[in-house]
Order: C-alpha cells, then structure tokens, then sequence
RNA sequence: GGCCGGGUGGCAGAGUGGUCAUGCAGAGGCCUGCAAAGCCUUGUACGUCGGUUCGAUUCCGGUCCCGGCCUCCA
C-alpha cells in the first residue's frame, strides 16, 4: 500500500496520513448552509474532498465521511423573512438542490449528512459541558465561549494574541468579556427561529453545529477535517477551541485539509460583479463532468480560476479518454490500479499530476497495436475514473447525448455516406459529411467503420 | 498593520539542485480520397537583486508585484 501525505495546515506540511485506529478513517468536511443554489465555489471542496474520500476508501475497508447541512442560520432566516416562507421549506428545498447539483458533479454521497437542527440537544449539552469546565459564560441570554480560558486558542491560523488584537475591527458587543468571545447561544426575538434553553429562546451561534454533530456522530478525535482555506479563522479555530475544552484538551482533528479558492475570469466571485456562477446554472451549458474536470484541473491548495477557455479545455481532455474507452468498446474490462496515478493521488492530492499520468496512458494506448498492451491501459483508465469520478459513462453517451431519433437519422446519413465512398463518390460523401458538421457533428473515419460525435 | 499563500514558456498548470512535466494554442510532417481522430518533430519558461554550490527555476536572504484571511463566506 502506497503512503498516503497530506498537507496538514496544523503542521504546515506534507504529513504522512495514518488512521487513528488502523482499520476506520473518520473525515469531516464543513458543508452548505442552504439558503440558495451552491456556487461553484460551493463545488470545490465537495469534489476535491469527493476524490480524498474515493482514495480513503481504496486505502482503507471503513471510512466514515460527514458533511454537515447547516440549517439554521442568520442567512437563513434573512432569507425567510424575505420570501416570506417557513424555515424548513427553505432549507429543504436547497437542500435537495444541493444533492441534486453535488451528484450530478459525481461527488458520491457522504456515509452522513447531519442536520444541524436535528442536533439542538446535543449542542446544548456542549454548551452546558463548556459552562461547567469554566470555558463559557451566560450573558444577556447569550452564552459566549471564554476565548481567554483557552490559551492554545488560533494554533491552526497561527495568530498570535496580539495579532489578533490589532487585527480586530469588529464593534464589541457589551455583554463580551473580551472582545474575541464568540457567540454558542444567542437569544432569538419573537418572529425568529428559536428552541428552548435554560438560557433563553434562542438558536446555536454560528460554529457549535459543527463541535458537536462530530462528536456525536465520528467520535472525540477525528482523523481530517476539511474546509475551504477562508474557514480556518475563525470557524475552525472556534470549532476546535470549544471541542477541545469540552473533551478535556483531546484535539478535535489531527489533520486540517484545506482548499484554495475560485476565482471567475480572474475576479472574485462576488454578487456585486454579477459573476456569481451557480452549478445548476453552469451545468445546464456543460457537461458536469468537464466541470469536475476543470475543478481538479489545478492542485486543490491553488487558487482555481473558472473560465470558459477551462471548460473547453476540460472537455476536449475528456474528449481524447473516452475516445480510448470507446475503441473496442465491447470489451468489458477489469479496473486495473495505476501506480504512477495512484501515487499522485498519494502525494496530497495531486489531481494535476494524474491528469499528466491519464495523458501518458491515453498517447501508450494509441502508440500501442498490441491488444494485450491496450487492453492492460483501458483497464488502468477505468480504475483511474473510478478513483477521479471522471469517465464512468458510456463513451456512446458521452460522444452522443442521448437523443435516439437523432441518432438513428445521423446513422442512416452516415450509411448512405459510406455507400458514396464506396463507389468513389467523393463529392457526395463530403456533402454528406458537410452537412452534419452544420449539425453540429464531427464524423471520423477509422479502421473501416465511421464513429460521430457532437461538436 | 498582522497572518498565510503565490509569481513557471502565448494560455492553463505540475515539479525538480545538474536528461521530458502535462494539456491547449502555433509551426512542420506522417496517416487519410480529402478531413477528423491519432502519431512524430518543434519552442534558450521558471518576477528581480544578491548569497550558498562545481552547478539553482528548485536552498538562503533582500526586493518588487499579485492574491486570500483578519467581518458572513467553500
């Protein structure tokens, strides 16, 4: 077995990646808050963490991978109050969205995905362990957590106190002891979403959904715990400061993974520039498998810029391994694991690395006439897509699309098409061909037989 | 201001102390009836100034840019 590295913010570095216990691996990753359509930026950590779970569980026989859904939210009930709809409706309805737009992207379902409204009495219980352990404090029927009580507060983003504190712009609010205190319960007025506390009605502030559905559902320690890079201050750190206070200085993950983010033509997404590209959106013009390509074209610490050059790009790469996968297409064939892939894969994640690999295999593949040889590289590519979440479909489908009355009418053309040739009648055939290019189809001639695909 | 990244050939994007990343685009060729696909060939790339070294794009230091976080954010 290959050794799997890691690059651990906590460190700093590539680290070599063991299990805490030898057979499970517990992963972790911060999912939506549902209160409208992912963006693709959304999209980055679903499918980079995607190909990491896909790996794990290649590495290991029991991962247990959690995503949590983040209903109840200021947004949220911003978001309510605006469309004039009850919470629940909402978040369901984006919810839903969001399974929708993660699996058409080919991201396999996380073994949980943990709601945070159906996690109330256990943050509550967190929060009267943190009250009990001197680490939080009721004020004003909020509950804030003690940040002076935790002295290895900001390891993960690596700030000082100082650092902080010259960093800080934000208003203190009065019942704060400190300014850095941070909200676990804050009181709910009248015509918001609140649930009963010893404290006040209210809802859980803004990270202790996370504290405490790991807990409740992967354990004390976890293995990973990922998240996009602008989460590790303050989320992660609060996360990890009331997690580890709460369980006795146990450290709530030995590995924090995090991915770079997106920018759209160069700029940040943002809704002001009106460049805010949503999945569903984005996916109704491209295929969401050279959308998953783009997304793994660059490393996942880099910054990743989404165009439509990429898009192209994405899908002419994709163009050239199914056009491998479709030769002898009859042949169904066994995943072979690629070393030089897989060993890309293991060093952090180096999806562009693999992509470099997949090219070699698809040039020794065409180099090759040796059926043994091509047969060996198309079973080396399906268990690379297996472990990618790229080239599962039928290369028929990719190339095709799945209108059947369409097909059979190009068929007929391509027939008639190769009755001309076969009497040299060169003028019509390239008429023929002509005219489906107008179409929109590219016909290639090999090996005696005509394929087609959508330009 | 503090913290953290990054500056690679026309573009995208890996990586390494001293022979190739890779893809797209471009040029030439092979194959093809012609194409398409594929194959072959082709480009003095590593911000800048110093240092270490036999040798640095790769290590060290300075410097100039760019980006992210410090406030809701993947």
């Amino acid at each position: 077995m290959l050794p799997l590295y890691l690059y651990n913010t906590l460190t700093r570095q590539k680290d070599l990646f063991t299990p805490l216990k030898p057979a499970e691996v517990t992963l972790y990753v911060c999912g939506p808050t549902v209160y409208d359509y992912a963006h693709i930026g959304n999209a980055r950590p679903v499918v980079v963490f995607d190909v990491l779970f896909r790996l794990l569980n290649w590495l290991y026989p029991n991962v247990r991978y959690a995503r949590n859904i983040t209903d109840i939210d200021d947004k949220i009930i911003t978001a309510c109050a605006e469309q004039g709809l009850p919470m629940e409706s909402l978040t369901r309805r984006f919810e839903l969205a969001f399974r929708e737009d993660m699996f058409a992207l080919n991201a396999l379902p996380p073994t949980l995905e943990p709601r945070a409204t159906e996690h109330l009495p256990q943050m509550l219980a967190l929060i009267d362990t943190l009250i009990k352990k001197g680490h939080a404090y009721v004020a004003d029927g909020h509950v804030l957590f003690d940040v002076a009580s935790f002295p290895a507060y900001a390891a993960l983003s690596r700030r000082s106190a100082e650092d902080r504190l010259a960093g800080a712009r934000v208003e203190v609010a009065a019942y704060k002891k400190n300014p850095e205190d941070f909200v676990l319960w804050k009181p709910s007025a009248p015509d918001q979403p609140g649930w009963d506390s010893p404290h006040s009605r209210g809802r859980p502030g803004w990270h202790l959904e996370c504290s405490a559905m790991i807990a409740a559902h992967l354990g004390t320690t976890i293995d990973i715990h990922g998240g996009g890079n602008d989460l590790i201050f303050p989320h992660h750190e609060n996360e990890i400061a009331q997690s580890v206070c709460a369980h006795d200085n146990a450290p709530l993950a030995r590995f924090w993974l995090h991915n770079g983010f997106i920018t759209v033509n160069g700029q940040k997404m943002s809704k002001s520039l009106g460049n805010f590209k949503t999945v569903r959106e984005l996916r109704g013009e491209h295929s969401p498998e050279a959308m998953r390509w783009l997304l793994l074209s660059a490393h996942y610490r880099q910054p990743l810029d989404w165009t439509d050059e990429g898009l192209k790009n994405a899908r002419q790469n994709l163009d050239k391994f199914y056009g491998v996968l479709r030769e002898s297409e009859s042949e169904v064939v066994e995943p072979l694991v690629d070393d030089a892939l897989f060993g890309a894969l293991c060093d952090d994640l180096n999806t562009p690395a693999a992509f470099a690999r997949l090219h070699e295999l698809a040039a020794d593949f065409h180099k090759s006439s040796d059926a043994a040889v091509r047969r060996d590289i198309k079973r080396r590519l399906t268990a690379s897509g297996l472990l990618l979440g790229i080239l599962q479909q039928d290369a028929e489908t990719w190339f095709q699309g799945g209108n059947a009355a369409e097909a059979a009418d190009i068929e007929s053309l391509i027939a008639q098409r190769a009755a001309a040739r076969a009497r040299k009648d060169f003028q019509t055939s390239d008429m023929i061909r002509d005219g489906l290019l107008a179409r929109g189809i590219v016909l290639e001639d090999k090996a005696g037989q005509t394929v087609w695909k959508r330009a």
